[in-house]
DNA sequence: TCTTGCGGGTGCT
DNA sequence: AGCACCCGCAAGA
């Protein structure tokens, strides 16, 4: 299914199709937002991301701080963990992480990213005329923070509660501070919540409830009304309950993803959330960033064949080891979309819910080079009917989610688990991304998330990218 | 006070 | 050369 050409250095066309802003990008993914875009202009993600000096002017490059979270992992009275924002500037991380947790009082924790390779997600931006380019490489291997506008609303809340309340309340803010967590399941999990799972196992899993659900689509974090929900208890219980009990899956979550390269983009339709990814073989080796210029893409993750991750902390290695599927090798991260299951590439890793899939030798070598061709198609998304889920349920469940409390993360949990059925599903069946190709890079692409900008237009039509460095 | 972006510089591979 | 990362600076909220 996968096309690459390398040799085809033609340049992209002007993409005509932008897609919809991702707060939570994860995995190995790409977009292009118009330049129009706001969030986009502004290299927002919901993702700590500091900027990172890649001596580079013509692309941003940002890697991810991952969460901060507390020492104990206590549980908040709702049973959700807390997961703090880490500061971007070094200096008030630093502050940050000399506080104690707003609930137990014990010592807060930053837990690195180590999603690329063992190194910290990072993320690529890149103006280029009417549109934004943005390059996602890695899997954030902990669980969410606070996204951006939600930090910012409980700082002006606390504020707030501290210039109305004096003396007598002064207390407040700290538990205030820990119920807003409670509250908001956008960064606080309840592990209750999350039937699909093995079971939590330590500290570890508390990660889990919060892990980064591919880029779902998000249509903008303009919305500001969103937050204020996702401050609302009640909803935060319906939030946690609802969308679980109906997924089941579990959410499986790598800890590190698989090495991958571009190489093969394979367009697919638009999707509202980031395609997944998946990788072959190649340890991690990233071509360039954003180095697609007009292709939609939404990259697939990798896997990495080392399944072992230094660093890794916070007891992913045990939930692994418990996954019961044997090593960790699913890392996909999948990023799938409800509406557009379809999947390029094939999928290396196993996956927890589908009993592991046979699976194939690295097909896709990538390969660090800068330029890559590529030709992506929609794949068919038959394929994926009639599967384990009912795909259409599950989103409307997201739906729900979404509307009812206003945390995004119920919603992308499903769709995480969506995805990862999809993949199992595409893996077992659709033995086609087989491709090896030797020093090559070769990447899967998706198109952008969109719900209502799509690229069915694309649908068997070969699109070719230039992959020459933005 | 903090975020964001820039850029000099270092060390490693 | 590419990448990660440290540090400081400046502008802006």
């Amino acid at each position: 299914m996968l096309v690459v050409h390398q040799s085809s250095l033609a340049l992209p066309q002007e993409p005509k199709h932008f897609d919809v802003f991702q707060e939570w990008p994860d995995g190995y993914v790409r977009f292009i937002y118009s330049s129009e875009e706001k969030n986009a202009q502004r290299h927002l993600s919901g993702w700590a991301m500091r900027n990172t000096n890649n001596h580079n002017c013509q692309i941003l490059k940002k890697s991810c701080l991952g969460v901060v979270v507390c020492a104990r992992s206590c549980a908040l009275p709702g049973g959700a963990r807390l997961q703090l924002r880490p500061a971007i500037c070094d200096k008030a991380r630093q502050k940050q992480q000399k506080k104690a947790c707003p609930n137990c009082n014990s010592a807060l924790e930053l837990i690195p990213c180590r999603g690329h390779s063992g190194y910290p997600v990072t993320n690529f931006w890149r103006l280029d005329g009417k549109a934004i380019f943005f390059q996602a490489k890695g899997v954030h291997d902990h669980p969410r923070p606070e996204s951006k506008l939600e930090a910012e609303a409980r700082r002006s809340a606390i504020k707030k509660q501290m210039s109305s309340s004096h003396h007598s309340q002064k207390k407040r803010p700290l538990n205030s501070e820990a119920g807003r967590y409670h509250d908001s399941g956008s960064y606080a999990n309840n592990l209750q919540n999350l039937p699909c799972m093995d079971g939590p196992e330590r500290v570890g899993i508390i990660t889990d409830t919060n892990f980064s659900i591919p880029a779902q689509s998000y249509p903008s974090l303009q919305n500001s009304d969103l937050y204020k929900a996702s401050y609302d208890s009640a909803s935060f219980q319906e939030d946690q309950l609802l969308p679980y009990s109906k997924c089941p899956n579990p959410r499986i979550y790598m800890p590190r993803p698989c090495s991958y390269e571009f190489g093969v983009p394979t367009f697919i339709s638009s999707s509202p959330y980031p395609a997944f990814y998946k990788d072959l073989a190649s340890p991690a080796i990233d071509a360039d960033p954003l180095s697609l210029n007009g292709s939609h893409y939404n990259a697939v993750t990798a896997h990495d064949k080392s399944l072992d991750n230094p660093g890794r902390h916070y007891g992913l290695k045990s939930a692994w080891g418990k996954t019961g599927s044997g090593d960790r090798s699913d890392y996909g991260q999948m990023q799938t979309s409800v509406n557009h299951p379809y999947y390029v590439g094939d999928y290396p890793c196993r996956y927890g819910p589908s009993p592991s899939p046979i699976a194939p030798p690295l097909q896709t070598v990538i390969t660090t080079t800068t330029k890559v061709s590529y030709q992506a198609y929609k794949p068919s998304t038959l394929k994926y009917n009639d599967n384990l889920c009912d795909m259409k349920n599950l989103q409307s469940y997201t739906h729900v989610a979404e509307n009812v409390s206003g945390t995004i993360y119920s919603g992308m949990k499903i769709q995480e688990d969506i995805g990862m059925i999809k993949s199992a599903l595409l893996y077992q069946h659709d033995p086609v991304p087989t491709k090896s190709e030797p020093a090559e890079s070769v990447e899967t692409y998706r198109c952008g998330p969109l719900l209502g900008n799509s690229y069915a237009e694309h649908e068997g039509e070969t699109l070719r990218f230039e992959s020459a460095d933005y």
